[in-house]
DNA sequence: ACCTGAACACCGTTCAAGT
DNA sequence: ACCTGAACACCGTTCAAGT
């Protein structure tokens, strides 16, 4: 049970960022729903920003949670796999606010801290499904590890960016990014060729 | 010479937005640069929001005419396409605030119009390089076109988002971006495997 | 048609006190 | 240690006039 002054705050962050996107997070409104004066935030968190990542931070956490729960709940590691993207995407699309602030806030990122390191923790949770399909050669073997994991994070990234900016419009062929996300795997799945000229 | 204020207004916009970030672009500023009232912009634009549309079409059309000169101005399918992509991160690292407002700011993509149009007409100018490297055997040629595009499209778009967000560590295998771009056309030069369980 | 000055409601943040 | 009320500078937007 979070009773805290501090704890209250983040969630009612969190709540704000879903029911009216970053602009409805003021420190005002966040203070009002707690209960608390205008300027009680800032004896918990140092301005607005650090209030923001706080919830940024519980969020990424969140994520890591569900990327170990993929790895141990599914019969193979592809269903793993799937499973962590799965969990992924659903998440950018009920809290559409909230995963902006992990993966493209700018202001968030250069205070460092806790909330990059949890966000390479959750990375490399991602990681470890991926690694589990190259053990199995499902995923192609002859690709490392970490670039392999990259390109899968940034695609994955970038389809669900750009859904939840209204950009993945059905004329681009990004009407339905499943099916995007089953053709880079079904791509993946097989060994690289040496590299061409 | 646009010496209309509208023209000088969208100018001054872009400016801002180079030089402080999106939240450098105030309404005030922008009359301020120009030299007009702090309100004479709203005799041009409806709102704040119009005015980085603007912004964010011209960027859009300068895109589009970039992929165009990729196409024409290189010897092989590849190098144009290559081409493309380079103008295309050299874009996101040059101006990254206004980068943003084409393909990730969710207030600007609900307005539809013109930008909307304009963001069909570069897509399909990328795609035209992916289509010519598909015709020319350099990229898998029985996979759609059009979802060839969107998955190059998105990638590309992750990869540089991550960049400009700050989250592409080293130690996630995203210190250089340059690297995993090079991975997924090599991964996609070859032809598409038949779907595996 | 285009611009200006005044005004309104709102915001992030700070400060001097209060318990 | 935690909270409050008042205050400051700033912002987007509107309105009644001016030329």
């Amino acid at each position: 049970m979070v009773a805290e002054t501090a704890g209250q705050l983040v969630n009612a962050a969190a709540r704000l960022l879903d029911e009216g996107g970053l602009k409805a997070v003021t420190v005002r409104a966040v203070a009002s729903l707690v209960g608390v004066s205008h300027n009680a935030p800032y004896r918990h968190f140092e301005d607005r920003n650090a209030l923001l990542a706080a919830v940024a931070e519980m969020d990424l956490r969140a994520l890591e949670a569900a990327f170990q729960r993929a790895k141990t709940r599914h019969a193979s590691p592809l269903a793993g796999l799937r499973a962590g993207i799965a969990a992924f995407i659903a998440y950018g699309r009920k809290h559409p606010a909230r995963y902006r602030l992990l993966f493209s806030d700018p202001e968030l990122a250069s205070r460092g801290g806790t909330m990059e390191v949890q966000g390479l923790r959750t990375f490399a949770a991602f990681g470890v499904l991926v690694h589990q399909c190259q053990a199995d050669a499902t995923l192609s073997a002859n690709v490392e590890t970490k670039q392999l994991t990259a390109l899968l994070y940034a695609t994955l990234h970038g389809l669900v960016d750009l859904e939840l900016g209204g950009r993945a419009r059905p004329a681009k062929g990004l009407g339905d990014i499943e099916t995007i996300v089953a053709l880079v795997l079904r791509l993946l799945g097989q060994p690289a060729p040496t590299a061409r000229r």
